[in-house]
DNA sequence: AACAATAGTTGTATGAATACAACTATAAGC
DNA sequence: GCTTATAGTTGTATTCATACAACTATTGTT
């Protein structure tokens, strides 16, 4: 594991990337929202569960949110028929949240209409620029976020 | 200009970028309220005035918030001695916001002390895939955000 | 068996973000 | 000069997000 120093020029260049990526996400939210017809917490939540079901407390964890916020979360997701609560098999009392067909298809219209799309910036790299960056950020992927 | 085509590389590999990013964002936003005593969105109006004094529509278009909004938050900010209002110039309707010397160390404070350290995965990439990242952002950042 | 810890739920209180209507003052177009 | 548009302000209503207290049911510890 890298020393991480305060100042280096990793910490610099996150930077950059954040601000690059930080100013285009207002907008974005706003549309996600429209499209769904879904508070984005709401939405934040169903992303989470996409891949695998989770327990409340790991979902909890997951969004940042505290366990009252993730029930309420999880019930307007379920009354919505977004999601779905089922028995852990392990444990009697925790719960599994899975996503539903219908949650699978919102996510992705939304992955579909509002693709957010990349800044001018970023189409106007050359072919070898975006070679390089796609080598560099599955790298950052595959060590660690 | 590029065409910018939908499902692009380029749109992918910015959808990376998002998605690494995003993922730091919330327990970030909680710091910086946490450091400077502000709501959020009084922290983004903040910085946008950093590098140079705004009439308050300019600041709304910014922000992405309406002139009310715009309004109110401006009032917080000045009666905390952080910014301030004066006549434009060239148009006695329209009024200027400026950062206090105040307001410039808080902004300071938070850069110094909610700095936001880069993930692991960045902090590992080699030297030649820094410099590339480096040369790579400043392009896009260059071209257009 | 008794007790503490974990998982989830319900309800409440509060602060923030967002949007809109209605208004004043100045500027620009005809 | 009259009208329309722009810049900003005030006030209100609504929705979201967040945090906390209090409770039930289950599990783990001793």
């Amino acid at each position: 594991m890298a020393p991480a120093r305060r100042g280096s020029e990793a910490d610099e260049l996150w930077q950059m990337m954040v601000g690059l990526v930080w100013e285009t996400r207002g907008e974005w939210r706003r549309k996600v929202s429209e499209v769904t017809g879904l508070p984005f917490s709401r939405t934040r939540v169903l992303r989470r569960l996409f891949d695998a079901p989770m327990t409340l407390t790991q979902l909890a964890e997951a969004t940042g949110s505290d366990a009252p916020a993730t029930t309420v979360a999880v019930n307007d997701l379920e009354h919505r028929g977004l999601v779905e609560r089922y028995p852990h098999p392990d444990n009697k009392r925790a719960k599994l949240v899975s996503v539903t067909p219908a949650g699978r298809q919102m996510i992705e219209l939304v992955r579909r209409t509002v693709r957010d799309d990349a800044p001018p910036g970023v189409n106007d790299l050359s072919k070898t620029d975006l070679a390089h960056l796609r080598r560099i950020l599955e790298r950052i992927d595959r060590t660690g976020r």
